[in-house]
RNA sequence: GGCCUGGUAGCCAAGUGGUAAGGCAGAGCUCUGCAAAAGCUCUAUACGCCGGUUCAAUUCCGGCCCAGGCCUCCA
């Protein structure tokens, strides 16, 4: 108990580049900072990861008794954002804030807490300025026709997070060339203003904040000059972060700034990095159109949040069904076995993507098992006996344990989830018995196996839900994808009932052709017929 | 070119100096008017290649091959 207290999380520190305790500045609480988006279109399912990671994480810390501040910017100006105005012909703060709300929608959907402070850019202008002029102060910027830039040779240790150094870097410049830099490595830190552009006042002229700064001046101010743990996706590591290093211990001495380094693992798509070509790209969405969002967050868990996942996506040709490889499906092709022609809409109207039915179908499992739990004890009434540990089944007794111990080595959610397994099964096993007093007997290993898996869901944001609300809203949006009325196959399979309880097989038979037109599936339980598509 | 990851059964994916979680797929069973669905049971001599250290390596070290990432905006 104490050493978890002192040490509640073992987590990969990037800096470090090895798993280390987390020891935290304030005991009991944790103050953290993640990047958030640069708003200027529909976040992706990468986003959703880098999302779900550090959701998880809070919650953890949260439910380990921790206080956490978890501090998320929004990126409001920045080049992408300016374009995106001019292309869709609004104000650049009505880009910001249509994909601002996007971005909570979604994100909401995939259930993840908010942050409990989320900063914006242009409302810390002021507090960029004065880090810039601290920056100044300590000879790390200059000024240079309108743009204030970042003195990266005069910042020792530049490289530690990224592990490259200075010879490396400019051995291998892929850096445009710019004449006010004094070295090609050198960011910038204000950018001078340019016609049709937002603008703020600064004592180097009008202009706006360079994209790195931002980070470093919200940290600041919310969560001050050190903080617990900074995370973000792999990509972030350089040059972003590496440059908030750099301007934050600029600023504010050696040894401050974050004290623990984390960040997600990418997506990828059959190998290949995402990129806007049809096969390989998705919006939350476009996804959460197809699947429920619980999928999405179970399949995003399914593997370490360092790991690279792949994210496997099948194109089948609308006309013979044949799976077409990204290159077959470029826009204007035609199929290669049946020739239709394969237009962009089409393909992307019946994409597949395997790891999501999955992790759907296993989420869906545990609901069922969690439905079929309640129903199970709502019809045996408690007895005295049900407090006794002893009788509740090893599997089920060592559940939460094994899955709290499995997070707690640097947030292994794939560990964690596979840690359930036994104990699903075995109530699974248990349910079985159908026979009340079997149930009676066995009514203490389900009720703690009910009340762990109310604690395994307020760690993964998964499972909360009722579970026959879950299942019946599954059932409805794949009867909605396939444009099916709802009340039709009800009325056919209430007739079919009636024909059954007739025993007329032969009308019970012909209504079950009927629906299996429509793509239902009848199916007979011993409390009455449902269906499934 | 520089830096950095990773290569585990048909597929996905944890993990470990002493012979390897979990999921999918596969087989069987139960249930059922017949089915279906679901649940349960079972299943695989799987740790890229070559050396080295060790009583013992998939796990450590070196080399090689392969894949990917970063070095420019990027979750």
């Amino acid at each position: 108990m104490t050493e978890s207290a002192a040490s509640p999380l073992v987590l990969y520190d990037t800096l470090s580049a090895g798993k280390k305790p987390l020891e935290l500045l304030e005991p009991g609480r944790c103050k953290l900072y993640v990047c958030g988006p640069t708003v200027y279109d529909m976040s992706h399912i990468g986003h959703a990861r880098a999302a779900v990671v550090p959701d998880v994480l809070v919650r953890f810390l949260r439910a380990s008794g921790i206080e956490v501040l978890f501090v998320r910017n929004i990126t409001d100006v920045d080049d992408n954002i300016i374009r995106r105005a001019a292309t869709e012909g609004i104000s650049v703060d009505a880009v910001t804030s249509k994909y601002t709300a996007a971005y909570h929608e979604d994100l909401g959907a995939l259930h993840c807490l908010r942050p409990d402070i989320e900063p914006r850019v242009t409302d810390n202008i002021p507090q960029i300025v004065a880090l810039i002029e601290r920056l100044f102060a300590a000879e790390l910027a200059y000024a240079s026709d309108g743009d204030v830039y970042f003195r990266v040779a005069r910042f020792a240790g530049y490289g530690a997070l990224s592990k490259r150094n200075l010879d490396d870097m400019q051995a291998g410049a892929r850096v445009e060339i710019n004449e006010r830099k004094e070295s090609p490595l050198d960011f910038v830190l204000w950018k001078g203003a340019k016609p049709g552009e937002p603008t703020w006042d600064s004592p180097w002229g009008p202009g706006r904040p360079g994209w790195h700064i931002e980070c470093s001046a919200m940290s600041l101010r919310h969560l001050g000059e050190t903080f617990d743990i900074h995370g973000g996706g792999r990509d972030l590591i350089f040059p972003h972060h590496e440059n908030e290093i750099a301007q934050s211990q600029g600023a504010c001495g050696p040894g401050t700034f974050a004290r623990h380094w984390m960040h997600n693992g990418f997506i990828d798509f059959a190998g290949e990095k995402m990129s806007k070509s049809l096969g390989n790209f998705f919006t939350i969405r476009e996804v959460l159109a197809l699947y429920l969002p619980e999928a999405l967050r179970y399949f995003l868990l399914g593997v370490h949040y360092r790991s690279g996942l792949n994210f496997d996506v099948e194109v089948p040709c609308p006309g013979c069904g044949q799976l077409l490889t990204p290159e077959q499906q470029k826009p204007g092709s035609t199929c290669p076995s049946c020739a239709a022609p394969l237009e962009l809409a089409r393909l992307r109207a019946q994409v597949r993507f395997p790891g999501l039915e999955e992790a759907d179908e296993r989420v869906a499992y545990v609901y069922d098992t969690l439905a079929r739990c309640e129903r199970a004890l709502a019809v045996v009434a408690p007895n005295p006996e049900d407090g006794v540990p002893n009788d509740v089944s090893p599997a089920v007794a060592g559940m939460l344990s094994a899955f709290v111990a499995a997070l707690r080595d640097d947030l292994n959610t794939a560990a964690a989830i596979a840690a359930l397994s036994e104990s699903l099964r075995e109530v699974n096993r248990q349910l079985e018995f159908k026979k009340k007093p079997d149930i009676a007997a066995r009514r203490p290993t389900l009720v703690r196996f009910l009340a762990d898996m109310g604690v395994v869901s307020q760690y993964l944001g998964l499972f909360a839900e009722d579970p026959a609300t879950y299942l019946r809203q599954r059932r409805d949006r794949k009867a909605a994808r396939q444009r099916l009325d709802v009340a039709e196959v009800e009325r056919l399979l209430r007739m079919r009932e009636d024909a059954r309880a007739k025993k007329d097989w032969k009308e019970a038979d012909r209504l079950r052709a009927e629906l299996g037109l429509l793509g239902v599936t009848p199916q007979d339980t011993a409390e009455g017929s449902t269906w499934t598509l």
